[in-house]
DNA sequence: GCCGTTTTCGGCCCGACTGTTTTCAGTCG
């Protein structure tokens, strides 16, 4: 059984659990389980083989004798037991935003109501006022919630939630009451997708702040309204949670919600050690009430914990508090420590910049150099290069390196096609002249795991290919990764030394958070770029470091922060090692 | 069900908002 299977039954083990009225931190103990084989990258059937499901945090006993269990017969005693004790219906209702388990036990108990349609029938009919702890506003709620359901999103690509948060943002702090707004949540953290809007904010007239909130343009309905706490939705189906404070509890108050709930919850476990509480308003001692800080700064909560501070990025409960502890966090990449870029296109191919114009632009950022890596010419649609003007471009370049000496240094490049056999769409010759070989699928993504992975492992192996382009292929909202064994692709790329990219095309974000800190781990060196097909798109990188700051990266992991004769010889390196 | 520099048993983050069973349970983040 796969990973997403396992993680599957797991979750409908926790679902039929809680609508049972079972343990609570039994429920969580299974949805635990759910989110920690998600951030897996490993096969669980290759972590038991090597004897490490002990090593999962979250899987005692139990669980790693039922992981066992569906490994090898792909079931489970209790998963039998459970799967049709409560109807999937039931299952759904719960889970319709506003419903939850208790509500959805009730009325299935009551009224006999198996799915959300039946659910809604009834409440047309005003059946379920009449059961015991119902109402008629609780009815008429039930309805709106079930229709909303309908209507709401499901996660958005964080490009398209981003600017949106920022437009409601600059709204809110064009009032006059309103001191300070920011984007907090899973926004803040960077995430690839974003399920929710999460605003934190400081005004001295919340009342006032939250009225004017629920009716900014693009709000479409108000979900609840209090002074500290209020929920509308947006016009892209997403919630959108604002929530305000003074200026005194305000560090607190955007630490709790820019930060993963797992993390919360380990960082106050680590508080009660300590004697101390945290809530959303203050750290205090638990003995005498006594407030540690107060005031905007939400680092201050990591001081109070004896803890340096924890960049938003990386709380998600994955190992950042014990690192912390041990004071090994990592010191995480910024815009700053990049010296260059090394995919990009020209004119030559799909770009809308020249060779000159994208070096200035580069110059102008800052950067010691550039790599112009134009499409293949295979690749017709994006006007791919032919072998005499990928010669004519590396005769320009060397031109224009001549004339822009002491300013910034061009390196020259292709992004070229991993063809169908897994061969590079250029001449050795030529290649072998390159400073920067960029190797991607473009074509043909719809290919069987087993052919995926061996086409890619195949160019991987490829002396000639220095960069594994946006090596899973996804666009965020629109197309799948497509199927391969990413262990198998990190595994070749450390041992030929092969960089791995992390491609920041905001739809793009490829490789994830996930895979960059299993590459990491594993020992491979990565690249950031932009992809850029236009000046300005250099300075898209924050796409990209989102995903590489939440992998825990630091400068030394990615090759295009070294200065150029360290960058070179890492690229002669993997050329070298192959 | 998980977990342990007080513990192998007895805890498990914490608070806002809502509707109603009027003192709190349910839901959410």
């Amino acid at each position: 059984m796969t990973n997403h299977e396992i993680a599957r039954r797991f979750a409908r083990i926790a679902d039929v659990l809680e609508i049972q009225g079972e343990n609570p931190f039994k429920v969580r103990a299974y949805r635990r389980a759910v989110d920690a084989i998600d951030a897996l990258t490993e096969p669980l059937a290759d972590i038991e083989a090597r004897g490490g499901l002990e090593n999962i945090e979250g899987f005692g006993e139990a669980i790693i004798g039922k992981t066992r269990d569906f490994l090898r017969t792909g079931t489970t005693k209790l998963y039998e037991q459970l799967k049709d004790a409560v109807p999937s219906g039931v299952i759904e209702m719960a889970a319709i935003p506003g419903v939850g388990p208790k509500t959805a036990k009730a009325l299935w108990e009551a009224l006999q109501v198996t799915s959300p349609e039946e659910l809604e029938a009834a409440a047309r009919e005003e059946r379920v006022r009449a059961v015991p702890g119902f109402g008629a506003t609780k009815e008429k709620n039930l309805l709106a919630a079930i229709e909303r359901s309908r209507r709401l999103s499901e996660r958005l690509p964080i490009f398209v939630v981003l600017p949106y948060a920022e437009r409601l943002r600059r709204e809110l702090l064009g009032r006059p009451e309103v001191g300070r707004i920011e984007l907090a949540g899973s926004l803040r953290r960077g995430r690839d997708t974003v399920g929710d809007i999460d605003l934190v904010g400081i005004s001295s007239d919340p009342d006032a702040t939250m009225e004017a909130f629920t009716r900014l343009p693009g709000i479409t309905e108000t979900l609840i309204q209090g002074p500290a706490d209020t929920a509308v939705l947006c016009d892209l189906g997403l919630r959108v949670d604002l929530r305000l404070t003074s200026p005194e509890n305000f560090g607190t108050l955007l630490h709790h919600f820019s930060s993963g709930q797992a993390h919360n919850i380990k960082l106050r476990d680590l508080a009660d050690e300590k004697g101390l509480k945290i809530n959303e308003y203050g750290v205090f001692r638990k003995e005498t009430g006594e407030e540690l800080f107060r005031g905007e700064d939400e680092a201050q909560v990591y001081e109070a914990l004896g803890l340096p501070f924890i960049p938003p990025e990386l709380r998600e409960d994955r190992g950042e508090i014990e690192a912390a502890r041990r004071g090994k966090l990592p010191r995480l990449i910024t815009e700053a420590d990049f010296r260059g870029q090394l995919h990009c296109h020209s004119t030559y191919s799909d770009g809308k910049a020249t060779i000159r114009e994208m070096a200035q632009a580069a110059a102008e950022r800052g950067y010691a150099y550039l790599a112009i890596t134009d499409h293949s010419r295979s690749l017709q649609v994006a006007n791919g290069l032919s072998r005499e003007r990928l010669l004519a471009q590396i005769e320009e370049i060397r031109a224009l390196n001549r004339e822009l000496a002491g300013r910034i240094t061009l390196l020259t490049g292709q992004e070229v096609d991993i063809l169908a056999d897994g061969s590079l769409d250029g001449d050795e010759d030529v290649l072998a002249q390159l400073d920067v070989v960029v190797g991607s699928v473009h074509i043909r993504h719809r290919e069987d795991e087993a052919q995926m992975t061996a086409r890619v492992l195949k160019a991987v192996e490829n002396p000639h290919l220095d960069i594994l382009g946006h090596p899973t292929g996804r666009l965020l909202g629109k197309r799948e990764p497509f199927p391969i064994d990413i262990e198998a692709v990190i595994a070749a790329a450390v041992r030929t030394g092969t960089v791995l990219e992390v491609n920041a095309a905001p739809e793009r974000m490829d490789l994830s958070d996930v895979y960059a800190r299993r590459a990491k781990d594993a020992g491979a060196r990565l690249t950031v770029n932009t992809d850029a097909h236009s000046a300005a798109g250099l300075g898209g990188l924050m796409w990209g470091l989102f995903m590489a700051r939440r992998a825990w990266l630091e400068p030394d992991d990615v090759i295009n922060t070294f200065p150029i004769d360290r960058l070179r010889a890492a690229l002669k390196d993997a050329a070298a090692r192959a």
